[in-house]
DNA sequence: GTTAGCATGTAAGGAGTTACATGATTTT
DNA sequence: AAAATCATGTAACTCCTTACATGCTAAC
C-alpha cells in the first residue's frame, strides 16, 4: 500500500518490460527518457529493484550471450529481463488501480505514460482525479495567498503568480484530455489521444 | 559546497528570519507557502535544522513568555528565533553566490524568492544561468526524442510534448524577467519586478 | 593511448519522512 | 465533549544517491 518512488520504479519497469525485454543499462535509459531527466533513477536504485522483482517472481533475467549474429567479440554478457506470467498479472493489477496513489505528483506521470495499456474507464478516472487534486491545490494556495498578500514583496508574488499559472495550465491540459477521452467513449471505442495542438499553446 | 535540499532549507530560514523573527511553527508555514505545498518540509526536518543553525551561531532562540499584552493564559512557550550578526553575514554570502548551485531545480525557487534582498547583477546572472540550464535540457530532450520517436505510443508522446511545452514556457517567463532586469539597470537602479501580465498568459 | 560509452553490481552514507510523545487552546 | 490547531521535539526507518569496484569496446 506504499505509494513512494519505489512504486513508480516498479511500475515503470513492469510497463517497459511488457513492451519488450531489456537489459538493465538500456532499461535505465528508457526509464529516464520516460520520466524526464529530472526525477531520473541511478543504477544504485535500478539494479536492487530488479533483484527484488526477480525475488518476487515478477521478472526473470536471462544471460544474453553477446550480440547474436555478426560478432564473436566477447562483449560483456548482458542480462536481459522479461516479465513472467506473474509479472504480467501484477502489471494488470497496477494499471487497473485508480485511487489517489495513481494521481499524486510522483505517480501520475508513469501512469499516464502507460495509458495505452490502461482501459478507458480507468484512464478517465485517473485524469479526473488528477484534475480535482490540482484544483484543490489551486484553492488552498489562492486562499493562503489572500491571507498574506500584503506583506509579500514583488518577487515572491511573481513566483507565486507563475506557480499558479503553471498549475492552471496543467488543469486546462487535463480538460482537453478528458474531453478527448469522453468523445472517444461514444465514438471510437479505442485508440491514442487526439492531437490537441493550438488548445493551450502560444 | 553541497547543494542539496538542506541548503534550500537553510537559505529559506535565513531569508525568512531576516524579514522578521519567528518561532518554528510559524516559520514552517511561511516556508511551505514560499516553496509551494509540493516540496514542503516536515517538522522532522525543520527543528533539527534550527538546532544545527543555533550550533553554527547563525541564529539564537529566545523563549517567548506567552502572547505579551492581553493574556495571562499560559499558552505553551514559543521559541522565537532571530538572526545573529554571523547569520546576517552568512545570508549575504549565500545571496551573493551565483554558480550552478543557484539555478538548479532544487535551489532556483528559494533564490528567486529572496531576489528583493539580492543585488541586481547577481539576479541577472542567476536568471541567465537558469535560462541556459533549461534550454540545455530542452536540447537534450529534443535530441533523444528524435532518436526514439518511431516506437513511442501516442500517450507517451503527448506526455513528452507537454513536458517540453512547460519548459519552453518557463524559458519565455525567464526572458521576460531578464528583459525587465536589464531595462531597470539603465533606468531605475532598483525596485521590484515590473508586472508582466499578458506576456505569457492566455 | 586515453577518453567515452557499455555493462553490472555493492556498500556506505545522507537526507528527509513518518510515527511517536506531550500538552495546551480554540473551535465546533 | 470532541476535533482541530497550536507548539516542540525525537527516534526509527525508508529511500535513494554517491562512490567504489570491475572490465570490455569503440572512437579520437
Amino acid at each position: 500500500m506504499a505509494r513512494s518512488r519505489s512504486d513508480v520504479l516498479e511500475t515503470a519497469i513492469l510497463g517497459l518490460l511488457n513492451e519488450s525485454p531489456l537489459h538493465g543499462y538500456e532499461l535505465r535509459k528508457r526509464l529516464n527518457l520516460l520520466l524526464g531527466s529530472f526525477r531520473a533513477f541511478s543504477y544504485g536504485s535500478l539494479y536492487p529493484a530488479l533483484k527484488a522483482m526477480v525475488t518476487h517472481g515478477y521478472i526473470v533475467g536471462t544471460e544474453s550471450p553477446t550480440t547474436p549474429p555478426h560478432a564473436l567479440s566477447g562483449k560483456r554478457a548482458r542480462i536481459v529481463y522479461q516479465l513472467t506470467a506473474e509479472g504480467k498479472e501484477r502489471l494488470q493489477t497496477v494499471l487497473a488501480t485508480s485511487g489517489p496513489a495513481a494521481w499524486e505528483d510522483e505517480s501520475f506521470d508513469v501512469r499516464f505514460a502507460f495509458f495505452a495499456q490502461t482501459d478507458a474507464e480507468t484512464r478517465l478516472r485517473i485524469l479526473e482525479g488528477r484534475r480535482s487534486r490540482l484544483t484543490e491545490r489551486l484553492e488552498s494556495v489562492k486562499e493562503s495567498a489572500a491571507r498574506t498578500r500584503e506583506r509579500l514583496d514583488e518577487y515572491t508574488l511573481e513566483l507565486q503568480r507563475h506557480g499558479l499559472e503553471q498549475v492552471e495550465r496543467e488543469v486546462r491540459w487535463l480538460d482537453g484530455l478528458i474531453t478527448t477521452e469522453r468523445d472517444r467513449r461514444r465514438t471510437r471505442p479505442s485508440s491514442g489521444p487526439e492531437n490537441r495542438h493550438g488548445q493551450d499553446n502560444h
